[in-house]
RNA sequence: GACCCCAUCGUCUAGUCAGGUCAGGACGCCACCCUUUCAAGGUGAAAACACGGGUUCGAAUCCCGUUGGGGUCACCA
């Protein structure tokens, strides 16, 4: 039997951060299986859903690296079908028609509560004869739910989970105007889809439970079901818009690899032994859903700046160059000239150690892109004594002399000279990595003089000295 | 409130199913080393089995309870 999984959001905001680790684990376990991991759009309430919504889906997914296999199935498409099925329900005697009325029905939500009661609908028209229907009213169709006994759905994160029958009520499969409403569809669309795995967030878990009465209903096999515990905000409580649960392309703004991001999510809820630090690839030869956690985990930020910054360090130049040109330019409000690139290509591999995401790391490396004359911070301006510029001509001195340019010269030209002075290196250092960058904070200064070159290191060094 | 589920360092977790390890790793924190600044890097330290009862020669591991946390209770999805 082929695997196949799905990934079943509802296009009404943006693709947060959970509904990215659910799409992920489902990836990953089609992926482990050879099987198809599919994208199910769950656009019935069309008042909720939106074009916009359904691009950040399509695009978070994408960015990555969640490559679904087929075309999305629009959910909002398949209503006949679902439809069709409430009838077949309704002519097994599996279903009946309610009416009703919404005052009626909260009367009787109130009295439940009362009696501490799960069932809100009391099953009113459960065995009524339909000529007792009220004229003009039109009529939901409930599903006609088991009694009595209990209901036990085996779920490979959770384990067997078991509800009595009777806390459960009759649900509406079909609304008053003939719309299908969200259970009835899941249950069709993936029966329909063949669906073999159902891997989903937490929060459906008792859903399952009325699910499989449908299943059962219908006679239809079921799928194997893994509800797997939702991200909580940093301090346990549950996500919201004040812990930073962003969507997907929030943290793509920020800055943070792609690869990071899976790494993370990959790594929050489930665990391969002590492997940290993974691949998408690896991680999907190693996954399997009884290796979820079954307790809720904490979203830290902290750790997921932690792989960014191990995946910056190991990203290959090319495409660090690709990926922070563009952010350098937004900063600087322009393109870049190509001595501009130039150095950019000379200097980022040694840049890309010390910031931990690609916005920070185009904030450091705009120090490779502004030109002379520099305006010195604050710091900078206070460093620069006369004692600290003659310290910069001895430099500057040391430095004209080298004949072939690069970085080894010109660290071997300013330690002998350092040397011979009677100075330390760190007296000679400071004063030059402010006339070269304007500011206290740099790569090493060899390195950098190394970047810029002869004529435009002693350049900038006479901008200070004059 | 009712129902369902969960519980190992601050955080993510290994170990739990098949009881026996100084309870392991990672992030963070702290210290030290390296050092021309800041990072990075290296080395090291501190840090947990929620609590209470059982069962057992022996319990993080099995059972019960307590406490705490999460989820669900729509003609939303």
């Amino acid at each position: 039997m082929t695997v196949v999984t799905r990934f079943a959001p509802s296009p009404t905001g943006f693709l947060h951060i959970g509904g990215a680790r659910t799409a992920l684990f489902n990836y990953l376990y089609a992926r482990k299986h050879g099987g198809r991991f599919m994208l199910r759009i769950e656009d019935t309430d069309r008042t909720r859903s939106t074009e916009e919504a359904k691009r950040a889906i399509f695009n978070g997914l994408r960015w990555l690296g969640l490559e679904w296999d087929g075309e999305p199935v629009y959910q909002s498409t398949r209503a006949d079908r679902h439809v069709d099925i409430a009838q077949a329900l309704l002519s097994k005697g599996k279903a009946y028609r309610c009416y009703c009325s919404p005052e009626e029905l909260a009367v009787m939500r109130q009295a439940a509560r009362k009696r501490g009661s799960g069932r809100l609908y009391d099953g009113k028209w459960r065995d009524r004869d339909p000529s007792e229907a009220p004229r003009g009213v039109a009529p939901v169709i409930r599903f006609k739910a088991p009694l009595k006994g209990q209901t036990v759905v085996e779920d490979i994160v959770q384990g067997a989970v078991t509800v009595q029958n009777d806390q459960l009520d009759d649900m509406v499969l079909l609304r008053a105007d003939g719309s299908p409403t969200y259970m009835l569809s899941v249950v069709v669309d993936d029966h329909d889809m063949a669906i073999t795995h159902v891997v989903r967030g937490d929060d459906h878990l008792t859903n399952a439970i009325r699910q499989k009465q449908l299943y059962l209903a219908m006679g239809w096999e079921l799928p194997a079901f893994a509800h797997i515990p939702l991200i909580l905000g940093p301090d346990g409580a549950k996500m919201s818009k004040r812990h930073g649960a962003l969507g997907i392309d929030a943290y793509r703004d920020r800055g943070f690899p792609p690869e990071a991001v899976c790494n993370y999510l990959a790594r929050l809820g489930w665990s391969h032994g002590d492997d940290e630090i993974f691949s998408i690839e690896q991680a999907s030869g190693w996954f399997e859903i009884g290796d979820i956690g079954k307790s809720p985990s904490r979203f830290d930020l902290v750790k997921l700046t932690s792989l960014s910054a191990h995946y910056l360090k190991e990203m290959d130049d090319t495409r660090l160059i690709e990926k922070v040109m563009p952010l350098i330019a937004d900063r600087l409000g322009r393109a870049l000239t190509g001595k501009q690139r130039d150095r950019l290509a000379a200097g980022l591999p040694g840049l890309k150690g010390r910031a931990k995401t690609l916005l920070e790391l185009s904030e450091i490396a705009l120090l490779y892109c502004r030109e002379r004359p520099l305006e010195p911070d604050d710091n900078a301006i206070k460093l620069l004594d006369s004692e600290a510029k003659a310290k910069l001509a001895l430099a500057r001195e040391a430095l004209a002399a080298v004949e072939r340019w690069s970085e080894n010269a010109a660290e071997a030209a300013l330690r002998t000279a350092a040397n011979d002075a009677g100075e330390k290196l760190g007296k000679i250092a400071q004063p030059l990595r402010v006339a070269l960058t304007g500011g206290t904070v740099s790569p090493g200064i060899f390195e950098v003089l190394g970047v810029f070159g002869k004529t435009e290191s002693i350049s900038r060094i006479d901008d200070v000295l004059q």
